[in-house]
RNA sequence: GGUUGCGUAGCUCAAUUGGAUAGAGCAUCUGACUACGAAUCAGAAGGUUUAAGGUUCGACUCCUUACGUGACCA
């Protein structure tokens, strides 16, 4: 592999110029062009060479003229002149020399810049010829594995896992169209005591129920008997403590917990009767996680279990007492010195030698390595790990890894409600189950107002309610900085105006519309547009958006970030919506510019719905 | 107690990584459907960016302190 792995975390720096570009990035290439000129406008002018990397360009503001500006400020002490002198004589020069510069005005230290239409026009006659999936760049890492979802299978999944899995579906996707080679990967949590507390409350009150025998989905059939483990549990408990017996030891004493415990115990030791509980157990938790994926819409490429990990993880414990990396106590639990890192001193093995978290993770991370050999890995985890996933990095460099400073924790902030924290002893917790299927009604009740769906089939009915219920909830979620704690609203989720998924579903719908009516009419959108020479505002601030779209992926991919692709679907949308309003494409006398709106017309609505794809969002034709 | 994140309009979020008069949506108010879809568009109002200092041509952004708030480590 030609990616040196110390220089990918943790967010790799694209090298620029690059030799090979697979994309017509419209902006950059337009930029790349503009930065040459203003470097010889500045030599000719004033005979300094200024480095390239000062010529720091910004899109220029609303209020002003023109779409690229010039920060002068930074060359007045090099060239000895005032901000508005230097941006006057450098326009003036860019006008005169550069057929790109078309205009230009001078706000205090701001050279804003207007390029002419016939180069915007020529950019778009390029990206619109770019094939759908073509990779956005060359740079950055190329074999990606992305950990995401990771779910307890003792119970079902709720409103945080959503937004774990959302952010890494879309994170993978952004990834891969970098043009990596993207793994999308799960690691369940099958093994513990939580799973021997489901598992031992089944066994005590269950009664041989089964997923069909209740009509309940697996994965809720066992968080319900986790639930009624924890009732049972704090009863006992409550009962110790009213005999007089000090809490700490009643919940350590508590004949429930010493049960599950022998049940861990017994589990480990490969006892018959255990394990084919645990399997029949998790096998129905699978089929129930396996429907929620499939209705939310996201997949993966390879399943890691931690019971087939945790041993794995133990031979690095091994390894590393073996290097005098990690060091022994007197009780027999092994350590390591994190110290030095700024970190503590890090519990690797109990003294009884079970496995802590830390020693799974280490075991999945060497499993991953050798099955993939990538050059990045997304660890998509909450924040409240942050320590933990620095201790796994640096233990993994303790141990000389190849592949420690390859990981990348995507760590996001947690979801709140308005009432606050999500509290599963509260019982405040949001069902992901439950909460698509609000969403979906709620798009249904919307849609169904709406009245603009006859002539579909009740199929089709529904597999827009779920389009758009979903396009809702998943925008909602993925709008948000990963980084950021959010908050999520319910009525607000379930809105369709404003800065919303379906308002950019709605968007989508109605360019679809025009095409079909313009295929209809009969009109052509291969145009020779060299023969326009002046574009309307609202049709330049398209091609000018929509040029945009090869960067935003980059800079979404260097900040795993969807929010950034979720910003930018939103001003495609709107920019259009601006754009629509503006411009009455049919009634154009102008063959050529009519075909020229039919035309960006379609490739709006290919650059809605290829950023939406990131999202893991679809796009209706009608809704 | 230690480590660490966050604090921007009434609410939810942005701000091109140090650049112009801090922008959107929701909510409130006003206007636009007898030419392509009003889930839309145009406009109004809303801010001492928690506070105080510092760095410089220039600070929401960087530094220091305080306050508020969250997470983690025992």
């Amino acid at each position: 592999m030609a990616y040196p792995i110390v220089s990918l975390h943790p967010a790799w720096e694209p090298a620029r110029p690059v030799a090979f570009q697979p994309f017509a990035f419209l902006v950059q290439q337009l930029e790349q062009t503009l930065k040459a000129a203003l470097g010889a406008a500045i030599q000719q002018v004033f005979g300094t060479e200024v480095p390239a990397a000062q010529l720091a360009l910004q899109p220029t503001r609303k209020e002003f003229a023109g779409q690229f500006t010039l920060v002068t400020f930074p060359f007045t002490k090099t060239l000895g002149k005032g901000p508005e002198q230097i941006g006057q004589a450098v326009g003036e020069w860019l006008v005169a020399n550069s057929p790109l510069v078309a205009g230009y005005n001078v706000v205090k230290g701001f050279l804003n810049l207007e390029i002419a239409d016939a180069e915007w026009l020529k950019a778009f006659e390029q990206l619109r010829q770019q094939p759908a999936g073509t990779p956005v760049t060359t740079e950055g890492p190329r074999n990606v594995v992305v950990e995401y979802s990771s779910p307890n299978t003792n119970k079902p999944l709720h409103l945080g896992h959503l937004r774990n899995n959302f952010l890494g579906y879309s994170v993978a996707e952004i990834l891969q169209a970098t043009g990596a080679t993207v793994t999308k990967a799960n690691l369940v949590n099958d093994r513990g005591i939580h799973i021997c507390k489901s598992m031992l409350a089944y066994q005590q009150y269950g009664q041989g129920e089964t997923p069909q025998s209740a009509g309940i989905k697996g994965d809720h059939l066992a968080g319900k008997y986790y639930v009624l483990f924890e009732k049972h549990y704090r009863e006992q408990v409550r009962q110790l403590e009213a005999e007089g017996v000090l809490p700490d030891v009643a919940k350590r004493q508590a004949p429930l917990m010493l049960e599950a415990q022998d049940m861990l115990r017994a589990w480990e030791a490969g006892d018959e009767q255990v394990v084919s509980l645990w399997k029949q157990m998790n096998g129905w938790v699978y089929e129930g996680f396996d429907a929620t994926y499939q209705n939310i819409g996201v997949d993966f490429n390879k399943y890691y279990y931690e019971s087939g990990t945790y041993l794995l993880g133990k031979e690095r414990v091994e390894e590393g007492l073996q290097k005098g990396v990690f060091f022994r106590k007197e009780d027999g639990s092994v350590w390591v010195d994190l110290k030095e890192e700024g970190l503590d001193e890090k519990l690797l093995l109990r003294a009884d030698g079970t496995s802590v978290y830390i020693t799974q993770d280490l075991g999945t991370a060497e499993l991953k390595y050798q099955d993939f050999g990538y050059d990045l890995s997304v660890y998509v985890i909450a924040d409240e790990q942050n320590y933990h996933m620095q201790v796994l990095r640096a233990v993994l460099q303790k141990l000389g890894k190849p592949y420690a400073d390859a990981i990348y924790h995507l760590s996001y902030g947690m979801v709140d409600l308005p009432s606050g924290k999500m509290k599963s002893r509260e019982g405040t917790v949001v069902d992901a189950d439950e909460l698509v299927r609000e969403v979906v009604e709620a798009a249904q009740a919307a849609t169904l107002e709406k009245g603009k769906t006859e002539g579909l089939t009740e199929q089709e009915l529904q597999q827009l309610y779920h389009m758009l219920g979903l396009g809702a909830l998943k925008y909602y979620l993925l709008k948000v900085d990963p980084k950021k704690r959010m908050l999520f609203n319910p009525e607000e989720s379930v809105k369709l105006e404003g800065d919303t998924g379906p308002f950019i579903q709605y968007s989508h719908a109605r360019i679809a519309t025009i095409l079909r009516k313009a295929a209809e009419m009969g009109i052509s959108q291969e145009a020779d547009l060299s023969t326009l020479t002046e574009l309307p505002a609202a049709a330049r601030e398209m091609v000018q958006e929509l040029g945009r779209y090869a960067s935003v992926v980059q800079e979404a991919a260097r900040t795993f970030s969807p929010a950034v692709v979720a910003q930018y679907a939103y001003d495609v949308a709107r920019a259009y919506n601006r754009f629509y309003t503006d411009i009455k494409i049919f009634t154009e006398p102008n063959e050529t510019s009519r075909s020229f709106y039919v035309a960006l017309s379609a490739q709006t609505g290919r650059t809605i719905k290829a950023s939406m794809g990131l999202l893991g969002i679809q796009v209706p034709e009608r809704m």
